[in-house]
DNA sequence: GCGTAAATTGATAACGTTATCATTCAGAAG
DNA sequence: CTTCTGAATGATAACGTTATCAATTTACGC
């Protein structure tokens, strides 16, 4: 039987008294060993649960009722360290308070939580400083694994080292990397497709300012459109705007330029809307103005936010599927974690499918 | 100098040969004391970094510059194990996608993050089984101390043993735990109270079902305003509907229930609803039948969520300060933590705030 | 130069598990 | 009653830190 230092065993309590200021230390392995007379050896066999053990259901019992009796719980600290595997994956976002996220990382929770894995979510604050801190603390902690929304286009993620992990993105900055992402051309040529349809002509683009990287490839996709419809693309329709860290702070800038754009002479008889807070900047714009959406005005938007759904009229948008890119993230990973040997690079585009309600309507 | 058994060693770079296909070992303090040549004591000391330990100038060079030549990383399993204490606490909340919650989370996060801890945030959507996992997973993880957002009033908080916690609530349901909540009653009364200012004298109440416990309090502050009002107390007043665990199904119910209200003949100059997406249904229903808000009727939500502000139009709503809540849960927990003993229940009751947009007006 | 105290450094035992090996035990065959 | 085999149990060395104590070096006054 080891023994224990005086300094650290006394306060436990022996036999009926209880040393009175002195904190009751937390039960081991051992002092179940003690309780039911067998050894750590067997004792650890039966509490850490592996499949194909052999006890005699005899023992078994007894270890499990002294468990009890003593109030044993297993400390997850020591059996990581010891079996060099936590359990516990990293998430990388920019800002949970950013409506886009929460339903990603809920996904991404239950999924893992499925599989055995707690899951630590880390906010960067679009801060590469604070994503490097956050990629060491990954490294101390031991994760299993993570899941990392890049901050940057540039974020270096050489210091994550041997953690398998898998990219939140679509953007081609980071082709040698697994990345789960949506469609995100491909959702907007699904919105301007709807809207040539319908028989807008006159269609602006609002694109979220420098923050967001890749508006350049909505330029792209926004031209290409109109060229395939055989029209000139018009330059004039062009609504930028700044993109802070905080959503309300965004969406007021955001109003602002839609502002200043309808009070132009030239008006379009539609939006796109790169996001859904730029969308619903524009409805409200729209609204003050006496502009009624969707008879002067047809309004789309990008990501399917919560509050889409609750504006007047409701934003038409197209939707990213966070739960299934949560999803889908969780499981790439998972896999990775457990083959991490010969893996070669994978990259999931999802879909984005258009959700059409009352903000769009014939031109 | 310990040894290590040769079925761990294998792999590791010996001499300037390196074995292909098997991992690199994670280097220690052990690797870096051969490295400098100096002991492990001298090396934990140099790089565990407390304030006020005496080593040469020198040699501190020495261990820092051979830790940074092969990499060393601190693992901080071990220290955990070690120091028994892991600097991480748990958040226990329902559900992370609920727009009330990441705003607390985050500022929570910030907090801790200053006072060097991680946060572990965990949902138990609603479902009391799950949130006692949760509290047994924070045993295990010998997380340092709790903040929890109580699933129901009947939430039992005594398998958490001894782990520090704080209780993100104001009801009354736990009087001997530290709590931090927000005077909703107070807020309640404000916006009452201005609604009055405003000449409104049939006001509705409109409640969110049975999920949410202390619906019969606000009843009771309803009614309280009135008598103080010296006036009698509407009972054709109160607009009731579920609450679901989805706040996009919640919202249609509040919607059906609303629709169903005003479509009666006994009509209010105002709403106030329980919370924001109560109010951002009613709002929209309004909307939709052609009632003017806020000029044929106000509308004041509780909450201060985002969706609010994008609303048309924007919601007026009795505002609670999700992030100093956050805060102040923090501190008080880190408080709690630093001083175990002696401490008696603190409550913390921060006040509501009335933010008015545009839609309340005049009766 | 010497003795003493202070400043550095080193050796080592924990922290609570898991996994390896060695040992014992039960049961069957001879 | 042995002898052997496999099942069940026990002893113990890691995992990588930190903290205690002991040992060593340095500083300093006389």
């Amino acid at each position: 039987m080891r023994g224990r230092p005086d300094y650290l065993t006394k306060g436990t309590c022996s036999g009926t008294v209880e040393i009175g200021l002195t904190m009751r230390r937390r039960k081991t392995i051992v002092d179940v060993a003690e309780e039911c007379g067998l050894s750590q050896a067997t004792v650890a066999r039966v509490l850490n649960g592996q499949k194909n053990i052999q006890v005699k259901g005899n023992t078994r019992e007894r270890v499990l009722s002294a468990a009890q009796k003593i109030g044993y719980r297993r400390n997850a600290l020591a059996a990581s360290l010891r079996r060099q595997e936590t359990n516990t994956i990293a998430i990388s976002i920019a800002d949970i308070t950013n409506p886009f996220f929460p339903e990603l990382i809920k996904a991404i929770q239950d999924t893992m939580r499925q599989y055995g894995y707690s899951v630590i979510q880390l906010n960067n604050e679009w801060n590469p400083d604070i994503e490097q801190e956050h990629f060491q603390y990954m490294i101390q902690t031991c994760v299993d694994g993570a899941i990392i929304s890049p901050s940057h286009p540039t974020t270096n993620l050489d210091p994550l080292g041997i953690i398998p992990f898998v990219l939140l993105t679509n953007s081609a900055d980071f082709p040698t990397y697994d990345t789960v992402g949506n469609d995100s051309k491909e959702g907007m040529n699904l919105a301007l497709e709807r809207l040539y349809e319908l028989g807008h002509r006159q269609i602006a683009l609002f694109v979220g300012g420098s923050m967001k990287s890749g508006s350049s490839w909505r330029l792209e996709v926004f031209n290409n459109f109109y060229e395939r419809k055989g029209m000139e693309a018009p330059t004039n329709m062009h609504v930028d705007c700044e993109f802070s860290i905080n959503s309300v702070i965004s969406f007021e800038k955001a109003k602002n330029a839609m502002e200043k754009f309808l009070a132009g002479s030239n008006l379009p008889t539609a939006v796109f809307a790169s996001n859904d807070i730029l969308g619903l900047a524009t409805l409200q714009v729209a609204n003050d103005k006496g502009i009624n959406v969707p008879d002067q005005l047809s309004v789309v938007g990008m990501d399917g936010i919560f509050s889409g759904e609750v504006s007047y009229p409701p934003l038409t948008t197209v939707n990213k599927n966070r739960a299934e890119i949560g999803r889908m993230a969780a499981l790439t990973l998972i896999e990775k974690i457990k083959q991490p040997n010969g893996w070669e690079a994978k990259k999931l585009i999802l879909p984005c499918n258009l959700i059409e309600r009352g903000s769009t309507g014939r031109a």
